[in-house]
DNA sequence: GATGAATGAGCATTCATTCAT
DNA sequence: CATGAATGAATGCTCATTCAT
């Protein structure tokens, strides 16, 4: 029944009505009733299952990250083909942000994001001692790699952007690592013993 | 009486009744009515008008910009300083992706979007001489400039930044530096006659 | 519109539905929703007006009766008199006694219940000095004049009754007033200086 | 499963969903279904058995009184008793005049109506050759006597009494016998031979 | 006997919009 | 220019009831 997810994307949460949601599931009210509290609850369902989605999959691909290169490259690489693959749900997760849903969702998204920030840490406390990132705070991090993906993805998805997503992933990814990664002076500066 | 805009960030556009506009505003129904043509013209105004405050403040940015390094770090500053300065603005413009906003403003939108593209377009082909930036397409620009910037916004708006601001700025004005900066190789290649 | 009160005697508050209401008024849902806050606020209303229009005249009956015997008489009859008068009113005040709508009434109803014991007990004082009724706690006083009235009228209003309810109301307000009236020896009791 | 008439004494008939009975009772819907045909049958059931509860004691008081002051006072004591023992049930049965509840078990309602006034009616034949009271209609005696201990009752449920109920019982009952039984007159005229 | 998913008619309520004053 | 009563379509939700397991 999270097909209600693509009411969400076509018409945007507010304006789909439970109507819609079970036309499109085949289902009656009292159905939906039955196995949701609510239309918030609904999109509550669908954005988290979504988040949790997405995390695990980013988790996964800094899990088989053991530079720090690969690992930005790799997340780039991976938002914009979860926003590829997940075009409903990215529509609905990154662009949308009704108050009444996240408020709903808050609780079950304060543990999911705690998780998700932990491993994401952890990533870069083991890549750390590679000396390859700049040093930066954990919020800088996250835009500098994320930001432009998602920059790039709300362009694609609204039709307007004038080049292949697969091209604009390679630009994409290495603009990421540029702007992360050490000078070559950072590491000796923060390495080599000064004399 | 484009404190409906409050409204808006409150609530979002679809949870804002015309009767929350109208108490707010401590107007009658009528009056609303007499200026605005309807709930939606309301909201297309309080767009465009966002748009285009936004827009002229970016252009005027690039006007003073010589290099383009002022350029992409004026930017990025820019963008930051405007969301902390109209953060309702930026909320209901940079985070509530409504679809029917966006819909309904869609007309009055093309224009000042050109507008913009051509403006951003031709300080790129006044800079582009220059040879300080790597050739990428446009909208990879956009997103590596602005991308991070309205992630850390994001991030900001929903107080889960762990850094202040303003330090935030610089750090990402230096990534988006790094990330668009061209090589010193790219110069000698594309323009260096090859021996 | 307060005809809202014909549906609740015929089909009862629950069953009747804003439709109904609206229709008998020839009115529109939105109208019925712009003078009345919900349907709760509807039935509150026509309560508290039920409550007035008796407690007034109630205590006009008591301020025109210097006797006890008048008085008690005159709120028997009142009261019979009442329930025949305003049927549909007697019906829903008198024998319901929806939890959600005395609910919604209850801060006009004590201001007006406050009013009426006081009525009520300053006719009792004004009376006392004439020793006519046996001295009783204000409750029993209530219960035994109101209470058989109130009974029958509800086996009248049930149509099980089998005599007219004229001819039981000049033997019900005799009975009130047996019932209250003071023994010769009370008198005695109460005044006489004991020796 | 009776226990639904807790659901009904807390919100009333209308208001209780099947589901409230459903959890209260500890119970699954089809279980509900299984025993009883409706929500409208589990009402008359409870109603049913309520009065058929109160008229059965009512009829052993009377049956027990061998005097018409036994009789009447036992009957107000009774009343009072019973809703105080009985105290949802009796709100159910005596407070709450839903229409449509009355109407489902008129039915069986109808012959143990009939049954408690026959019975009534024999205690009153019986008793008659006493002279002991006044000759009046059933309805009247049946006010005189219920009505002034159902009015306190109802006082007293609604928390507004300012007297005991026990203390009340003997006032009420006083006054029932008071307002019932012969005048001295009344015999004479009636029985003794005129000379 | 018990369970609980499924059904769909019905309902209270909201809200954008109109229009007479 | 302002006011606020009126309109009625649309919507989220409830609930009695059925029925396959």
């Amino acid at each position: 029944m999270s097909a209600a997810l693509e009411c969400f994307t076509d018409r945007g949460y507010a304006a789909t009505s439970i109507e819609d949601i079970r036309r499109r599931a085949g289902a009656s009210v009292g159905s939906v009733y039955h196995h949701f509290a609510g239309k918030e609850a609904i999109a509550a369902a669908v954005y988290v299952e979504g988040i949790r989605s997405y995390h695990a999959g980013a988790l996964a691909v800094l899990a088989g990250s053991d530079t720090a290169e690969a690992g930005v490259r790799g997340i780039v690489t991976y938002h914009l083909r979860w926003v590829v693959e997940h075009r409903s749900h990215a529509q609905f997760l990154l662009f949308h942000g009704e108050p009444e849903v996240s408020a709903l969702a808050a609780d079950s998204l304060r543990a999911l994001n705690e998780g998700y920030r932990g491993g994401v840490q952890s990533w870069l406390e083991r890549i750390a001692q590679r000396h390859e990132l700049r040093p930066l705070p954990y919020d800088v991090y996250a835009s500098l790699v994320v930001g432009p993906a998602q920059e790039f993805a709300r362009r694609w998805v609204a039709g307007v952007a004038d080049i292949e997503i697969d091209s604009a992933a390679r630009l994409l990814a290495d603009a990421a690592w540029r702007a992360t990664r050490a000078d070559r002076d950072d590491n000796a500066v923060a390495d080599a013993p000064r004399q």
